[in-house]
DNA sequence: GGGTCTTTGTCCTGTGAGTGGCGAAAGTTT
DNA sequence: AAACTTTCGCCACTCACAGGACAAAGACCC
């Protein structure tokens, strides 16, 4: 089997970034934007068409002369995101230009190990490919619900994912696939789906803050994740909010997932429920036998008070731990996103009252703090990116 | 006058900073290092000589042949810097691999203005040129104790420094001494100081934490300053740590500075010696009229237990801040740096004791949390080093 | 519909930077 | 003193790139 094809040198790479993120231009338009002259390009343009990274597409407009070639990124290039999750797995396909051409997704519980929730994925990979969405694989990206060495390409002492400890993620799927792969936290590709696709597109410096079973952060500075000595950069689950807090099972007290984590949230809940604080909320724990977030945006949308009330609560305490992260860090935007991003605007409100009152003025003063629009999505988009800056570039 | 000579291209440039930073090279041990053929490393040696930059000095010992031509830095090239701190102007002159020939300090206070505080700072200068060690400036760095706009050369609404809002520091500096020149933040000089002669020599990203007056964090990301969006990245005096703690200045209760800042410390201090808790405190107290962070340290050196308790508690209020802060940005090394390091180890234990319990096993797992050993030159080595790179880089 | 102007793409040649070989110079080792 | 090693200057050869000339394609004007 050939190599997938790579550019040859920094001008392809930058060409080919280009028409990713830019879209289809005509030969003329990119002449305008990078530094070269009309014959180098043309020169790296055929190249590119060589490799089959790019290809022709009909004429543009006429600008008041001779119409110009449009060229693209060929249609046959592949992306494949696997986004594994605690509880589930979500398997993405996207062409060049990372948008997503499909997209399965299933429970599915980490702690089964390594070997049988990467089967599982490569399966649900195969349903994908069985459509004739995948001629070629050009490249994988992969999230995994802990702490990654990314040079290593494998989850390093992840403490929900027994049986995942250095196993060579990277290298068993690059070998099963043929192509390159990359390996990272979630939270990271979370927040390079969000720097592709969503709010964060013109944003250079920013959070994003999952809060889901684990609350974590991804950290963008200067358009590039940033992922720390060891690769545990973000993980600010178990900042400490208030000694007095709940024990939280790291064993130290009062840890912003202790207070705000999936566990915490269920467990908040269900108290409210069994007081009769909350009918709503008791009712649903009847139905379900148990309570999570979703049951607490429920009761909240529908106007239950305790479920409002433990919203602000948490969305007050991540508002602690975020306005000291904010000063610190100064970003340009701050995204909130996870299951509990459909706690909305509640939640939001509440996050930006503490922030802005409690980080420096000067981060606060034109920092927006939204809620992720990208759903499910931001966690593939962000692997097929992260694959694709790597693909996409010449060292 | 003739502009001062700057590199012509990029292999220019890394050579004038290997230079900096290895010292002089034979010609051959430069070209194993940089990736460069013989007769191009041998014509940008001759550019840079004809600059004025580089110059021969003798030949090295023989490696088994001919013996090869040492290259070095100019012995003319000079740096100046300025560290405008809360109540002190430092300012001293370097050569070109920034070892500091002259360093005068004077006390002085930053609210008098910047036109008299930058008059004084101009006349130290002077006496340093006065005894002869600069023949011309090739650039300058200036620390100033605020938030500054990097890409403008001035303050931003600085809170402890009236009558510096938006003044032009960069250009009316730059007008006076005919030079490059370029203004930090007084903290993210000493982070600087610290990559180029201190213990981060190694390391990529760090944090140094400056305890004085205020309390500040320069952050240092792959091996350069990172300042956020708005040039504010590191301010984390008010960082809360407890809703019950004292008032601050900015209008919040429990910030760190509220805890253990300049004025807190002082608060303290002299609470103990008024109480009878602390006889030592009391006394000096009675001697000077008021007691500062050196009070404590002597007291506390000489075993009081009043001192001693003051910066525990003071080191487990900056750990429980600083935990916080590794467990998201995942540093390879922690300074501890400002007046308050003259504390000790009796702070620094305090302040590992908490931050190796409290943040996440894995960033914690190989990360020093040493006390700065360039004392007050770290800004002005810092100050130097800035505009040095900036000299020392060709766009 | 024809002529003129504009824009785009291709071809081609002149230029200039950089590589690497060769040999002299300068040391070391035997 | 001879043989080997390392360094460095010189030089010719290569190759990539820029930019002009020209052809193709379209707009605009009359």
């Amino acid at each position: 089997m050939r190599m997938t094809a790579r550019p040859q040198n920094v001008h392809q790479a930058r060409l080919l970034r280009l028409l990713r993120d830019e879209g289809p231009r005509s030969r003329a338009e990119l002449g305008e934007v990078v530094r070269l002259s009309r014959s180098k390009l043309a020169v790296e343009l055929d190249r590119l068409v060589e490799l089959g990274l790019v290809e022709g597409a009909g004429l543009a407009a006429s600008r008041g002369g001779r119409r110009s070639g449009i060229v693209r990124l060929s249609p046959r290039l592949r992306f494949v995101a696997f986004d594994i999750g605690a509880t589930s797995i979500d398997v993405a396909v996207t062409d060049g230009a990372l948008e997503v051409l499909g997209h399965v997704s299933e429970p599915c519980d980490v702690r089964q190990g390594a070997t049988v929730v990467l089967d599982r994925a490569l399966d649900l990979l195969g349903k994908l490919r069985d459509e004739g969405l995948i001629p070629q694989v050009h490249g994988t990206g992969i999230g995994v619900p802990g702490p990654v060495s990314f040079r290593d390409g494998m989850p390093v002492v992840p403490p929900i994912m027994p049986g995942w400890d250095r196993f060579p993620v990277r290298d068993a799927i690059g070998q099963e696939l043929g192509c390159p792969v990359l390996v990272d936290n979630d939270v990271n590709l979370m927040a390079l789906g969000e720097l592709h696709a969503g709010l964060a597109r013109s944003v250079d410096d920013f959070l994003l803050v999952k809060i889901g079973t684990g609350i974590g952060c991804g950290i963008v500075v200067d358009g590039a994740i940033y992922r720390g000595v060891s690769g545990s950069a973000g993980d600010i689950g178990h900042i400490r909010v208030d000694d007095d807090g709940p024990m939280c099972a790291c064993g130290n007290a009062g840890c912003l997932e202790a207070f705000f984590g999936g566990a915490a949230l269920a467990r908040d809940a269900e108290a409210a429920a069994r007081s009769g604080a909350s009918p709503q909320l008791a009712q649903l724990l009847e139905a379900h036998g148990r309570l999570s977030g979703e049951h607490v945006a429920t009761a909240a949308a529908a106007g239950d008070p305790a479920a409002v009330q433990i919203i602000r609560e948490g969305g007050r305490h991540v508002g602690q731990v975020l306005a000291g992260l904010v000063s610190f860090f100064n970003p340009g935007l701050v995204i909130i996103a996870g299951g509990v991003a459909g706690l909305g605007h509640t939640l939001l409100a509440e996050i930006r009252s503490v922030v802005y009152r409690r980080s420096a003025p000067l981060a606060t003063g034109n920092l927006p703090i939204v809620l992720s629009e990208l759903a499910g999505a931001a966690g593939v988009v962000g692997g097929a990116r992260l694959i694709s800056d790597h693909v996409f570039s010449y060292s």
